[in-house]
DNA sequence: AAAATAGTCTACTAATTCTGTCAAGTATTA
DNA sequence: TAATACTTGACAGAATTAGTAGACTATTTT
């Protein structure tokens, strides 16, 4: 129930990886699709998209390869899931692109929204230095910022 | 982005409209129908999916129909869900029934599965009460309810 | 200049999942 | 026995997902 498309899962792993190349240069789709078990082919399109998007740089030629355009603490989880696959809607009713007649008086929406708020602002307030942060202690940095959940989103 | 299969929401809407009548006797699959706009065809799938689960039960013959099983202040979203559509699994990964050989390592797991528990924990303390709660007040409660978080899952 | 490296772009398709419908039942009550 | 209402399983069309393929462009190294 409620699942992530492997395009997020395959992008949020991606950009880790590039991530962590932040301060030593770009880094290729091949090593990328190396480390990650994803297809070359695959990793082309996933990473084209982010590119257009602006939160990633591409470098062609060789040593070239794909770099953060900002720094890891900057990038939120979120922001990758919605240049991938738009915003948080649990439900097409809350989706600005679609919306629903039944809105008023429906006794589900609020329900939906609040849920999609809270998995929204979760999503925010991850950035890809907590990922790495959290390779590094084998995950338990990770677990501790999320149940203190201290950090205001920006 | 993670979306709610229509099976789902139509189920908890479906399960309010039984959770209203709980003082007042069998609701009709017809009613349910009218009241929330979905064929009675999809609804019969459902609710006896939902019967079989035993969150609610159902009454034969003229002036039959289905009731709850228990109080609605007893039955949480979240149960409803799960047994619609297994448990809260975002990624495959984090599947019961699925799991994946690249868990120990993997830098998006514990992410995840920290998402996962949050989602889960907010449907599982929000109840079909509620829902008529909610909706008695205009949702002005439900909100201020998810709000606070307050109550603690049993 | 040529070769090698590396990203860019578009189209296409196979598989899966979702979203239902349909029809022929069974059980209960008036 | 007629009417009401739930029960069950099969099926199908639509939509989405998950990926592949191939031809192209840009950059660097030799
Ligand atoms: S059905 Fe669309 S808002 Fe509830
Ligand atoms: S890819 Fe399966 S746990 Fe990360």
């Amino acid at each position: 129930m409620l699942r992530l498309s492997t395009k997020c899962q395959y992008g949020v792993r991606a950009m880790f990886e590039i991530a962590k190349g932040y301060n030593s240069g770009p880094v290729t789709i091949k090593e990328i699709s190396e480390k990650q078990d994803v297809s070359v082919a695959y990793l082309e399109q996933i990473l084209n998209q982010l590119r257009k998007a602006g939160i990633i740089k591409s470098v062609k030629g060789p040593g070239g390869g794909y770099i953060l355009d900002k720094e890891p603490g900057s990038i939120s989880i979120g922001a990758i899931l919605r240049e991938l696959e738009g915003p948080v809607a649990i439900t097409s009713c809350l989706d600005p692109k679609e919306g629903c007649i039944r809105v008023e008086g429906c006794v589900t929406h609020l329900l939906w929204k609040s849920l999609g708020e809270k998995i929204e602002a979760f999503l925010d307030n991850m950035t890809l230095q907590d990922l790495i942060n959290g390779s590094e202690s084998r995950g338990e940095q990770l677990i501790t910022i999320t149940r203190k959940g201290k950090r205001i989103r920006k």
